[in-house]
DNA sequence: GTGGTCTAGACCACC
DNA sequence: GTGGTCTAGACCACA
């Protein structure tokens, strides 16, 4: 798996796994329909409890990322990714809010924010054309 | 006071308090060498536990945005902003690379991404140049 | 435990934990990745409040000396001590100064009180070599 | 006046007044017999409170190194300072064992550990030779 | 009056 | 059970 976890980290193991997952769909390591572990294996590959694979799956499911079948298992949403709702936009902003405050404050220039947000973002989807 | 807080919010007080101050600085509204609330008349004014504030407080002071002057208060920083470290820059991008991951499977394109991370950071700048 | 505190005595108690537990590392009673008491477990042995002994653990994982795990509890840093930082090096010598100063006072002489400090520093590390 | 004051620092006013002094009748700056500045003129100078001054002349008079006149003003104590007291060197031996625990901590060796407190005493004393 | 420290007791997220 | 957060209320050192 593509997936590391830093156990010291603040952020939930939960949340670092749903990031990641959501890095991976982005990035087209992970495809519309791929097969992802179940809950057990991931659990036992990562060393984690398995309410916390759980709880991961089922936010992203609940975004709409994930399908859960009974028998398939689970899967990268095949039927189109949510869109860029209004809520998410508000969400997006509420977060770029904080991040520019503490870059401001510590003088570093709109452009540079700027760039730097497109640099990640083009790093971010720079692998696309695999399988 | 320019504060206003989400109690139900699940980001926790101090986190949402230390957001907006450095927002506050960055957006001119609090100079550097302002006098910032003391710590008791700024929890009875927002309704909250002055152990909260204080939280706050020290972590702002902590990063090097507010000197506490004893017994006299709490000041922004009037001695020069912390500079862009390499800490900073890599917790920033770090928070970017989720938003960004985010958006782009939203399919939200990088131009856009970029522009929304622009437009957020001209507007919180927008209004400096007050007295 | 092997942490003895002076309720009675003007410095914080949390700065006595603070103290007590950097003397621990040096000592070699603390080994890097040996296991804390948990908060309320070493609050309850102490007699003291958990918010205290959290503020001496907090204080502790700053300064790179401890880790701690989320919901494992707390452990002394595995990865390495933090080095002698320049800060580190001016703090150190301005407390040495304050010392120096009312030991040079009293007559103590350059020689004694040398000799003094490489005492205190040999006997603190002669244990080590346990376990 | 040969005294300097942080006021954003974490000790007190009174704390640092009471060490300049004391460095400064170890550094041979202020003889035994030599007048200090008047509680008033000196809180004046220095922008501080009287008490705060008050504070820190009663303090070092009660450790013996100064001798308050109701005339003549506050002087260096011209009879002989007090000694090295069982009371001092215990006192002495606990900060020091704090100070050498932080730097055995992050790896500095014995040797450098009581060269730099040599180091800090020399330089303290080495201006003694003045009129 | 200000921040610093401490206590007691509570709820929550996480695992 | 663990740490994280929050509240309520108290005392103290400092200026």
């Amino acid at each position: 798996m593509f997936i590391e976890l830093d156990l010291q980290s603040e952020t939930p193991i939960y949340t670092q796994l749903v990031d990641q997952i959501v890095e991976g769909i982005a990035s087209g390591v992970l495809q519309p329909g791929d097969p992802l572990p179940s809950i057990r294996s991931l659990a036992e590959d990562l060393g984690i409890n398995l309410h916390t694979v759980n709880k991961a799956y089922n936010l992203l499911k609940q975004e709409g990322l994930l399908q859960v079948h009974r028998k398939k298992g689970v899967i990268v949403q095949p039927d189109g990714m949510p869109g860029v709702t209004e809520a998410f936009e508000e969400k997006l902003r509420r977060q770029l809010r904080s991040l520019a405050a503490a870059a401001a404050v510590r003088g570093m220039a709109e452009e540079v924010f700027a760039q730097e947000s497109r640099a990640v973002y083009r790093e971010m989807i720079a692998n696309r054309g695999r399988g």
